[in-house]
RNA sequence: GCCCAGAUGGUGGAAUCGGUAGACACGAGGGACUUAAAAUCCCUUGGCCAUAUCGGCUGUACGGGUUCGAGUCCCGUUCCGGGCACCA
């Protein structure tokens, strides 16, 4: 009786023997060298994994299990991000606590996660919403808001200092980044009340509150951050966003813009995500100029990247959120002023992201150009915004469309700049060509200085100078980068260690932490944007006890309420990767021990989707870890992988019109049909199964079919993968049918790791069938084994060896889709020598086992190992089998042979021609053959074209 | 509009340093075994021409260029995907 590949058995024998043995359990050894592998953790989703979410764990699985092989000592853990909105949306509607409900979501991952043979180590398993884990995030917050960031050392320092400095010197040589400008004297500070130190400490903490312009979303009840708002809509549900001005907490994400850019230059993430994150921290550097209010002693600054263009300056233009409107405006102008600001507050965010129109009104008063001395309108208009740079432009019609499109519409003056630029149709926005007309040789200079014959980029430099040295203003680099929203109006997120006494925010002592997420009756946020932690009763701090106690104690000096917003969903996935270093720690977020040990995340792998959001927040957060000596480097992240997605391949029946008769793919275009979705577990081959199709919709049980040769075929198209479209692939169900191994395969088989593509069922055979073929390569047809001390021929060892350079060579650099065809080939191959040595295939056991781990451990006990299979050594490479191949003559190659010969560039074609065919190593492939063309280059011979002699 | 990445058979995709395309798999067609089916095995499979054996031409989105040689490098164009977007 032939041996079975009996996958289930296997598998499940397997599974057993890694629990019991506890195979994939991780500790710290300093005489071995650490290798961090790690999974963005999922989100516990209540629709639980389909075929698409193990893509990038199966794949960084590989590579944890080869470098394992490797010698490495890999560190390889898995967790969930378990706060979030779904659970509390599902809580809303059922009234089960989210815990509750995210417990068995957490459960039912785990179990479809164990069916697929992951090399985790369960051990080190965190989920934000424990409190031992939360406990930390509340601390990192803590320790946020206890800092401000050193514009000087770029480093965040201990808010203490600050404070020093002010109680010395006021802000005079202050280098703090800072939410506005504010100016005053020791003697200033000293007179402060508590609660004005306090908010005055706001403009510097790394952690503050402020009332701010902020995204609030009424169909979610809460505030968004940047990332979370896409088109004008909450990236969640996909509800309308508007701005409001309202009282948050926010962390200074933008104090580590220029950090967070560098940082980039020294990570290996793929340059689209790279640029993806230069984009969202926006460096421009510019210059910023002073402008007088003509007839007055008021002066506003502007800001500029085009420096070079002083005098083509035709019209100034304010934001209307600007504070210098009101100064500006004029009496005359007053009335129309205010019925534009009017107007513009009555738009929305959305409204004027999708239509620019040209809209603004004239203030009434000048501004005198510094370089020019002209008096220049001063407009007020919303395309200019208040939030970036000073909220105040210097408007250059000729080079700039925006200023060109308002000059256009309200009739101002347009002065070209550039040599040889037509600025009659459209405005000339390179920054390319000599400067012209500055000054204008038509008018007198008002200063000693002119740019006209430099370059744009020169006249930027020297305008840069000139106002450096003349105290116009000064160099100045922006970024697009805004701070981060950090509270949320949900239930369901970690509650801030916060109270507030006497209308002062207050820090809950570090060594009560964690303050526990509080019971509430009702988890509903409301429209006005009072938080469900309202609805807590046990909600307030005793400053006395130092704990949490009920509400109803609250009095004015010892019990005061507590913060009632909670965190958002990136703050429990911004340091999680530190905590699996040490994730019991109660003492600390991590030990410096295993800090020191396991360094950062040497490969990361998850989706592109979080370039913006959980990707530079990480990065942020751990670089405020790092100035706190925690993390001991600076980028959390070293090497990062983007997984693509899996989209579904959804199949159609096609129904026709007004009948209950479908029509097969091939005959639909005679009638006028509809397409109607058809699940997709019920088509096999794109082949419909009838009776099963009548079963799952019972209205069609009557239906009649037309068919094309016996068969219904069913159309198809590539859409998201989801219930609607009846295209989701259940990973549980590949493994029944196939096995976990040969799942494994083919997701990596599918195509490259980073790139998007289908689930296409119809090609998993081929990957079952090798691992058949493989399998067999073992067994005699009795069954028994059929590996023997034999010697390996050569044939035999240069297969094997061939497929030891191309799979090493592959795993590291993730081209897993190329790995598999290359064991298929040598498979082939070794079945076809009927190959027995055990030299050959015991190391092809180790080689298969970070792709199919069960069957290899299966083989590699079978093989009489104690030990199992992870704990093998991969094979080395003896490029000595290989040699020869440098003469390759492939069995099936049409009679061609691919020379690759070094001989001196000067010898001439027929010398090389002659000393190849008389070369030893050419003979042994050439005897028996005519050579029928010879392909010759200078310094190489290239192809040799032969056939039999006879 | 700006930035990034890409385009190869019926399909997914190979070709890793510029070396003479299409690995591997799917699908399709033909055949063997079988009462039949499943499973398994063998052959064919970019296109066109051919005396269908030998072989020839053509071919990696399109148009040019560099090179002895280009899917690969350079310039331009088209199309698809992703990001940013009144950011001065």
């Amino acid at each position: 009786m032939a041996r079975d590949y009996n996958f289930q058995e296997i598998e499940q024998k397997w599974h057993r023997e890694w629990v019991q043995n506890r195979t994939y359990r991780v500790v710290e050894d300093t005489n071995r060298k650490k290798f961090y592998v790690l999974n963005m953790f999922p989100y516990p989703s209540g629709a639980g994994l389909h075929v698409g979410h193990p893509l990038g764990y199966i794949a960084s699985d590989i590579y944890a299990r080869f470098k394992r092989l490797q010698g490495f000592n890999v560190l390889n853990p898995m967790g969930y991000d378990a706060y979030g909105l779904p659970a509390e949306q599902y809580a809303i509607q059922t009234g089960q606590h989210p815990e509750v409900t995210t417990f068995a979501n957490i459960d039912r991952y785990r179990e479809q996660l164990d069916k697929i043979g992951f090399s985790f180590d369960w051990n080190r398993e965190v989920r934000t919403c424990d409190p031992g884990y939360y406990k930390w995030t509340q601390w990192a917050f803590r320790k946020m808001f206890d800092s401000y960031f050193d514009t000087k050392q770029q480093k965040a320092q201990p808010i203490s200092l600050l404070v020093r400095h002010l109680e010395q010197h006021g802000t005079e040589g202050l280098n703090a980044s800072e939410t506005e400008s504010l100016n005053f004297t020791a003697q200033e500070w000293a007179a402060m009340t508590e609660q004005q130190k306090s908010e005055t400490l706001m403009n510097y903490r790394l952690a503050y509150v402020s009332e701010m312009m902020v995204n609030w979303c009424p169909g979610l009840g809460t505030v968004l951050a940047n990332d979370e708002v896409v088109d004008g809509v909450s990236e969640r549900g996909g509800f309308p966003v508007e701005q409001k001005k309202m009282r948050q907490w926010c962390l200074r994400v933008s104090a580590y813009a220029q950090r967070l850019l560098d940082g980039l230059e020294t990570i290996e993430w793929s340059e689209s995500i790279k640029e993806t994150q230069r984009n969202w921290i926006g460096r421009s550097e510019g210059t910023e100029v002073e402008f007088r209010i003509a007839d007055s002693d008021q002066t506003f600054t502007i800001f500029t990247t085009r420096a070079d263009t002083m005098f083509g300056v035709t019209f100034m233009v304010l934001a209307p959120e600007s504070e210098l409107v009101d100064l500006v405006t004029t009496d005359d102008r007053r009335e129309e002023v205010d019925a534009y600001i009017k107007y513009v507050k009555g738009r929305t965010e959305r409204e004027r992201m999708i239509d620019h129109k040209v809209t603004g009104v004239f203030s009434g008063s000048y501004a005198i150009n510094p370089f020019t001395g002209e008096k220049n309108p001063i407009w007020i208009s919303e395309y200019v915004l208040a939030g970036y740079g000073t909220g105040a432009i210097m408007a250059v019609p000729a080079h700039d469309s925006r200023d060109y499109a308002f000059a256009r519409h309200f009739n101002l003056p347009v002065i070209p700049l550039i040599e040889g630029a037509d600025v009659s149709e459209e405005s000339y926005d390179a920054k390319e060509g000599v400067v012209c007309n500055s000054p204008r040789p038509d008018v007198k200079p008002y200063i000693d200085f002119s740019l006209n014959g430099l370059t744009v980029k020169e006249a930027i430099a020297a305008t840069k100078k000139y106002v450096e040295e003349h105290k116009l203003g000064r160099v100045k680099v922006n970024y697009r980068l805004r701070n981060a929203i950090f509270s949320r109006q949900r239930y369901w997120g970690e509650p801030f260690p916060v109270y507030h006494k006497n209308g002062i925010p207050t820090m809950v002592p570090e060594e009560c932490l964690p303050v526990l997420l509080p019971e509430v009756e009702n988890f509903k946020p409301s429209e006005t944007g009072e938080p469900p932690l309202g609805n807590a009763q046990l909600w307030a701090w005793d400053e006395v006890n130092r704990k949490v106690v009920d509400k109803a104690l609250i009095d004015e000096k010892t019990v005061f309420p507590m913060e009632l917003n909670t965190m958002p969903g990136f703050a429990g996935s911004s340091a999680y990767y530190l905590r699996y270093m040490d994730p019991k720690n109660n003492d600390a977020l991590v030990s410096p021990e295993a800090d020191q040990y396991w360094q950062n995340v040497d490969l990361y792998v998850g989706g592109s989707e979080h370039a913006t959001g959980h990707l530079i927040y990480s990065r942020f957060w751990n670089k405020f870890l790092f100035d706190l000596g925690i993390s001991c480097k600076e980028e959390p992240f070293q090497k990062l992988v983007n997984q693509g997605m899996i989209q579904g391949r959804s199949n159609f029946v096609y129904r026709i019109q007004g009948t209950n008769t479908f029509v097969s793919l091939g005959l639909k275009d005679k009638y006028d049909v509809t397409p109607i979705h058809v699940d997709v577990n019920i088509v096999k081959n794109d082949v419909l199964d009838i009776e099963a199709f009548k079963a799952w919709r019972p209205e069609y049980a009557d239906a009649q079919f037309e068919l094309e040769d016996g068969k219904y075929v069913c159309g198809w198209a590539i859409e998201k993968m989801s219930k609607s479209m009846y295209n989701v692939v259940n990973p549980d169900r590949i493994v029944e049918q196939y096995g976990a191994d040969t799942l494994r395969l083919y997701e990596m088989f599918l195509g490259p790791v980073e790139q998007s593509k289908p689930w296409d069922t119809n090609g998993i055979d081929g990957c079952h069938r090798f691992l058949k073929k493989f399998w067999q390569l073992f067994w005699d047809k009795d069954g028994r084994l059929q590996v023997d001390d034999s010697e390996a021929s050569a044939e035999n060892m240069k297969s094997l060896h061939k497929l030891i350079k191309k799979a090493t060579a592959d795993i590291e650099t993730f081209s897993y889709n190329t790995t598999i065809p290359a064991f298929m080939v040598a498979t082939g191959e070794l079945a076809q020598q009927k190959c027995r040595s055990r030299r050959v295939l015991e190391p092809l056991v180790v080689l298969i086992a970070p792709f199919c781990p069960h069957i290899a451990e299966e083989l590699w006990q079978a093989l009489g190992h104690e030990t199992g299979v992870c704990d093998a050594r991969w094979p080395e490479l003896d490029e000595a089998f290989l040699v020869e191949s440098s003469v390759k003559m492939p069995v099936q190659f049409n009679g061609k042979v691919r020379f690759t010969l070094e001989f001196p560039t000067d010898a001439s074609k027929e010398d090389i021609e002659k000393e190849t065919l008389a070369n030893e190593q050419s003979q042994k492939y050439l005897s028996g053959m005519q050579v029928v063309k010879v392909v010759v280059v200078p310094g190489r011979i290239i192809n040799i074209v032969v056939k039999p002699n006879n």
